[in-house]
DNA sequence: TCCAAAACAAGAATTATTCTCCTTTTGTTC
DNA sequence: GAACAAAAGGAGAATAATTCTTGTTTTGGA
């Protein structure tokens, strides 16, 4: 499940870059926790990462994976996401876009923004408010679930 | 801050409709809870609720105002705004509409959805999904924020 | 009025997350 | 490469939001 040598090193140069413009350092267990979100197609749960993570550093603890997911999102390596249940998700991408989530498993997955942006865009909040960003979830049925 | 009698005496009539559906009963603390959501424009935290219904019932609980909130949301008389920053906020409105939150206080506002509905059209998901809602948050600085 | 179901209050329990305290590691400077 | 300050780690306590439990009261229909 893990990346190829290649890109997966890359992607850990691009983390100690970004952690170093904040001062921050690079760990065995900063990178295992980008490892594991580099390697899955979803977006799990901070317990999730932790189980997985524990696997390739044992002793690893939860606050650990709380505080070292906090740290990846405030250098911008990676994005904390809410499903509107439980936990909060976390997301390798940092690039705008958005998700589509299934009503009826709960899966979610990435959604473009290429066009979503400027439809955005139209939509005008109250006066005196101004908008930095948008979260937009688009709920339905997915494949599987409609059969 | 409260509606007139006769819309107020409305809005429990259906309230009451609502709950006979599903064999819930009204009571005090319900109806105040209720109220309470009737007469303000923006969505309040269960917290929120909790201390202002308490001035009209003094000895109400606050698993009652969450049970409540849960029940009048189970009889789709009121909706609920979890996006998991923080806590959830209830909304007496239950039609199609999008939300405006402020990153600095995380209060909400409503977000008129006669345009959004049409430019969230264009925005399509991927092959096989079939939506049925969306869900959108304007994000950032409200006017009191700002400042 | 009576009764069963529903709802109440109070507080304990749970869940997700953050904090505290003390130890270890990292990366920079000599 | 040793020394050092800052950052990060580990373990478990603390916190915040919400739900559950227990025993009591209220509600609405018979």
């Amino acid at each position: 499940m893990q990346e190829s040598g290649g890109k997966r090193k890359k992607g850990l140069e691009e983390l100690r870059r970004k952690l170093d413009e904040r001062g921050g350092h690079m760990t065995q267990q900063r990178a295992a926790v980008y490892d594991y979100l580099s390697s899955v197609e979803h977006h799990p749960t901070a317990e999730e990462v932790f189980l997985n993570v524990k696997r390739q550093v044992p002793k690893i603890s939860l606050a650990t994976v709380y505080k070292n997911l906090e740290a990846l999102v405030a250098c911008e390596a990676i994005s904390k996401l809410s499903y509107g249940d439980g936990s909060a998700r976390y997301d390798i991408r940092t690039d705008h876009h958005y998700h589509t989530r299934c009503l009826s498993c709960g899966r979610m997955w990435d959604l473009e923004a290429a066009r979503g942006k400027s439809a955005l865009e139209q939509i005008k909040p109250q006066p005196g408010f101004t908008v930095s960003d948008f979260r937009l979830e688009l709920l339905g049925l997915c494949k599987d679930c409609k059969k």
